[in-house]
DNA sequence: AGAATAAGTGACACACTGTCACTTTCCTTT
DNA sequence: AAAGGAAAGTGACAGTGTGTCACTTATTCT
């Protein structure tokens, strides 16, 4: 997390140190992208950028929770409007990611995350960030599904639900950024796998 | 992929360099790990490092390759042993992953590599490195696949079977490092959530 | 043996990081 | 509005790593 100092900046010059941190994360994934870049074509000195960060991470992180946390709130809405149908609500998710990932800024930027993407970037897009804020949310988020389609009988069944779904989706995301799939393409085939997970693998 | 140079050496010293490299790989993950100790344990200069590798990087997926040969290999007897049971052969795979991660040596290795992996890693342990091979291997070893049990109606939908499972199962082998699972207790949420895509997630 | 080829070496130039003593700016208090 | 203390900003610097290259040593061939 940043620290205060960064917060205590005025916005401007919050857009303009992300945007050109943005700049060096989408020349080259994390492990390649250096300070030296980002300092130089936001203007500030090397020092001023340790008194707002701890370091490259902790900026890439940041800037990765802000399109989650997005992306969070969109998925409470199409929940919602697909009336509490988990698979639909991913399915339509996937699609607007899909389709935010088409402009050129988001996409070289996503580009490098995903090809390059760990167990802390995949938990990133799962809230485990602030365990209090998202325990709330989760149960909050959780009553809103709709359990009557689904094949389960526990609660903790859901949970494994939620993990499978996730494990195919971003799969389906890096698999979508390495074969530079077609946004139909990549919906397609994830719309195909999603509805065998529904049907089941075995007869 | 070594080079030619790094082939022509003496078995034992292509080991104490493996073993060298390993140690460091163990040590941290690989964007961490650094030439120099390397070359400093196994006693080779920096010169020759580079003459046998293009780069860390290099070394690393070398190391990773090896251990994942042993694993297709495994795959295939298991398959037999199981009549051509897909999932079967899956969990019982994902046992012998865990058993194998029991040995200090394995087990801390595999956990940078695991917790830090990214796509290519994961493409790693599904062969993508030599084509020719493993498309002639892919097709000799969906012949031994029971089909019959599977709920697909063309080959191209065993494709995405094996894309879902794998994604599941890397998931769980992330998962089982990341929150330090007892093997028992890896073992059965994984079975579980194999049980739940067999009979799908949707009533 | 002598030549040609291959392997091995480590000093070097370059790049980047994180820190720290110092300067500048901002804000509070009188 | 001046003084003074706290917060923010700075960039030179030490430290640590990389990849290269002219050179040395070993091996193979004729």
């Amino acid at each position: 997390m940043p620290k205060q100092t960064f917060h205590n900046l005025s916005v401007e010059k919050q857009q303009i140190l992300l945007a050109a941190a943005k700049k060096e994360f989408s020349r080259v994934p994390l492990h390649e992208a250096v300070i030296s870049n980002i300092i130089k074509s936001s203007g500030i000195s090397r020092g001023s950028f340790y008194q707002y960060f701890e370091d490259l991470e902790d900026l890439f992180f940041y800037i990765l929770d802000e399109h989650v946390k997005r992306n969070s709130e969109r998925f409470t809405i199409q929940l919602q409007k697909n009336n509490g149908d988990l698979l639909e609500t991913f399915i339509s998710l996937f699609g607007s990611m899909l389709v935010e990932f088409k402009s050129e800024e988001n996409r070289v930027f996503f580009n490098n995350a995903f090809l390059n993407m760990n167990h802390k970037v995949g938990d990133a897009f799962t809230d485990h960030a602030n365990m209090e804020h998202s325990i709330h949310r989760r149960t909050e988020f959780m009553k809103r599904i709709d359990c009557s389609k689904l094949n389960i009988s526990t609660e903790q069944e859901l949970i494994h639900i939620m993990r499978i779904v996730k494990a195919v989706t971003f799969q389906n995301l890096i698999q979508s950024f390495a074969l530079k799939l077609s946004t139909e393409k990549a919906l397609e085939v994830y719309t195909l796998e999603i509805n065998m997970l529904k049907k089941g693998l075995y007869t």
